[in-house]
DNA sequence: ACCATTTAGTTGGACATCCAACTAAATGCA
DNA sequence: TGCATTTAGTTGGATGTCCAACTAAATGGT
């Protein structure tokens, strides 16, 4: 048993993850989006509003990335910003009509992912392996 | 219990596995390499001589990204490469002096880094998990 | 009230990554 | 032998990502 190679494990199942993702998003017609706007449309949908600031938190990320991934969002029609009346720095960023439109598509994907990643997986299994994975995420 | 953010939860131990080798580069004197190049390493470690393609294929990356790679592993004075004397299309990349000496820092950071993701592990558990997430990756 | 510090966000530069299109070389088949 | 196809690799263009440096606005202490 190969217990050594566990993060390359991850980093694989990862890339597959990612390229299930953007397949599904093209056979739903959405051809614009990557896999990297999804967690951002993912907090959005929880969330309705959300700075800059909070939306690079929520999704790891850089604020800079951010920048870039809400311009492009927003030059895509799926979200629009507005700056905060109160503190003039922060920008508040939320989904159009456009972007609201994809939250049953995202939904679909987000099941179909979890289906496939699961098949053959009893209740039981699904909990150990959270469980497992939840303490490799806390030992980082 | 959670069992519905498999994904996410794999995403965040691969970026925190990334930062940890990252850091642990910088700690080892290495400030030149990013995790990316590391895959590219551990096989001209085990193999000695590589085409493009075949590296492409190991790492499971585009052959273009292979091409920047290894352009830039060249530039750094890592890898060095030569054509193929029987088949002229062929590139074979191996390791310089300067790219050997990186084997026992490699293996380190390898060991350091899974000494982290199965701090509290006893062997069972790192076997369990192995083969649950062998079986999530085949799912794919 | 003023100035230093902090905070929110952007910009510029670098690089990893992909895809599509390309070049060049080898192969295969008639 | 000759030409179409396949294969190896590169190039160009786009995007996600980071870091460092920046701007602008708010805060805080004296």
């Amino acid at each position: 048993m190969e217990t050594e190679h566990i993060i390359a494990l991850i980093s694989t199942i990862r890339d597959k993850a990612n390229r299930f993702i953007l397949q599904q998003l093209k056979a739903h017609g959405v051809k614009d989006i990557a896999p990297a706007h999804g967690a951002v449309f993912v907090h959005l949908f929880r969330n309705s509003e959300l700075t800059m600031g909070e939306i690079a938190r929520l999704i790891d990320r850089d604020k800079s990335t951010v920048t870039t991934l809400v311009k492009r969002l927003t030059a895509l029609g799926y979200t629009e910003s507005e700056m905060d009346t109160t503190d003039n720095r922060v920008t508040k960023v939320r989904l159009t009509g456009k972007g609201w439109s994809l939250e049953t598509d995202f939904a679909d994907i987000s099941r179909g992912l979890m289906s496939k990643a699961y098949v053959g997986f009893s209740d039981d299994e699904k909990e150990i392996i959270i469980k497992l994975l939840t303490r490799v995420n806390n030992n980082f």
